[in-house]
DNA sequence: CGCCCGATTGACAGTTGTCAAGGAGCGTGG
DNA sequence: CCACGCTCCTTGACAACTGTCAATCGGGCG
């Protein structure tokens, strides 16, 4: 999956398609350059995996493009996706070199990398990056909280309905969401991997899109490709309150 | 539920229960100080709604004694809890008046509050305390990951056993957790919160726990006191792995 | 062309939810 | 002092949703 022409030996910050989203967003030319001699880039084929959970990771990293996920694995097999990692989203906990857990490339991947020590040491006397981090910390537990909801009480039906809104927001934010029209996006996950981050089955997974799509509540061109011809009946479809915040 | 007698006009930080766990864990003297300035304690009963979805919370907050929880409500009355806020746990985001999830006293609670417009000053300039709260942060974002893999792949009998192994391990921590001998401990929660943490219904919650009764893995005293003969046994049923760390 | 991977669909079983009845503990008031 | 009512909990019968197992489909690639 190509998901950038980003080059891996172009260093400069001012070029970085995350520069503004990233842990770096607040930071100036001064912190840039410091972060600058820390980094380096790394990429991942899809599939790979990144480090597995108990493993040392000598980096911290943002996700320059590309999707990365979390996981879990049970002794027999039963697999929970627990992170969706997007452009800008931040891997790796300060302070801590073992993951906990399964850090895998969804598509083709590409990190900015923070040498874990001097990345510690610079977070201490700059503000700039910590404030960030927390802000982003924060965030990021208010997605785990929606997406227990969604885990813990919500039919399969409502599941996936809620997991396509999810993508289309973050697919088409900042790209023109006109009121009215049909919202199309790609879908980053394959069916297995949407079974993982719903708790579900990938059968039933499969069962509910050809559901919706029979209920003309979406329409696929191929398997990843999805057109909405009218988002409020998806919304409807989440069960969660129409007025959950306006749309785009 | 009588769960301190710490007193609300007693307003010296060497004295308070949480000093070292808490948001200020690391705050030197002056630092305390400050706060005790900006700080004030509030006392909600059982049952009570500390805050709604959605209003906005003038305070942030560490829970000095007692049980919150954090929950959503789906318009059909669908609930789950989203978070467990036991003594030393921190309420409220910064820079966010609006509370995403409703806030509810699960037993008499304490608080100790710190108005927040004061308060988002002081973690401008005061690493302490915005080390710490990123820290806390983090480890309530590994507990909710924690927590998906629960409500995701979990089977009913596997949720209750780890809710019950994990209420034990924070009970129990601090006192004498002697190997081999029995681990007693009080359910902070009814079966109704206990199936709303854990996705299921109060019914399912019923079942399971006279199952692992009846199985010999828990013995019951009253309805909310745990006894468990063999915690390793306890620890089989919740599906995870045997060697996911030390216990206690 | 044939293989392989991901996806779809069907039949059936099993776990969990729903609806309903009833028990246990506890405080209140006659 | 005991009956009553209340809340919380337990248990049963049945239904429904989702999982399991299996066969098949379709597109991409060697």
């Amino acid at each position: 999956m190509q998901h950038t022409d980003f080059k891996l030996e172009k260093t400069d910050c001012s070029a970085c398609p995350i520069r503004h989203r990233a842990v770096c967003a607040r930071c100036d030319q001064d912190e840039l350059e410091q972060l600058n001699a820390i980094k380096f880039y790394r990429s991942f084929k899809a599939g790979e995996t990144i480090v597995w959970a108990g493993d040392d990771l000598d980096f911290v990293a943002s996700v320059v493009g590309g999707v990365a996920s979390l996981a879990q694995t049970m002794e027999d097999g039963r697999r929970q996706m627990v992170g969706l990692l997007l452009a800008s989203d931040f891997i790796g906990r300060p302070n801590r070199k073992a993951v906990a857990y399964d850090v895998t490339a969804v598509s083709d991947v590409t990190l900015c990398c923070f040498r874990r020590k001097p990345f510690e040491e610079m977070l201490i006397g700059t503000p700039h990056i910590s404030q960030r981090l927390l802000e982003m910390t924060l965030d990021e537990l208010d997605a785990a909280r929606e997406w227990m909801l969604i885990l813990g009480r919500k039919t399969a039906r409502e599941k996936i309905a809620s997991f396509l809104s999810i993508i289309a927001r973050r697919e088409t934010q900042g790209k023109g969401g006109e009121v009215g029209t049909d919202v199309v996006f790609e879908l980053p996950l394959t069916r297995e991997a949407m079974a993982d981050y719903l708790g579900l089955t990938l059968e039933t997974v499969s069962r509910q899109m050809s559901g919706l799509k029979r209920d003309g509540v979406i329409q696929l061109e191929g398997k990843r490709r999805v057109l909405v011809p009218d988002f409020s009946v998806l919304i409807d479809e989440t069960g969660d309150d129409a007025d959950g915040g306006v749309l785009f």
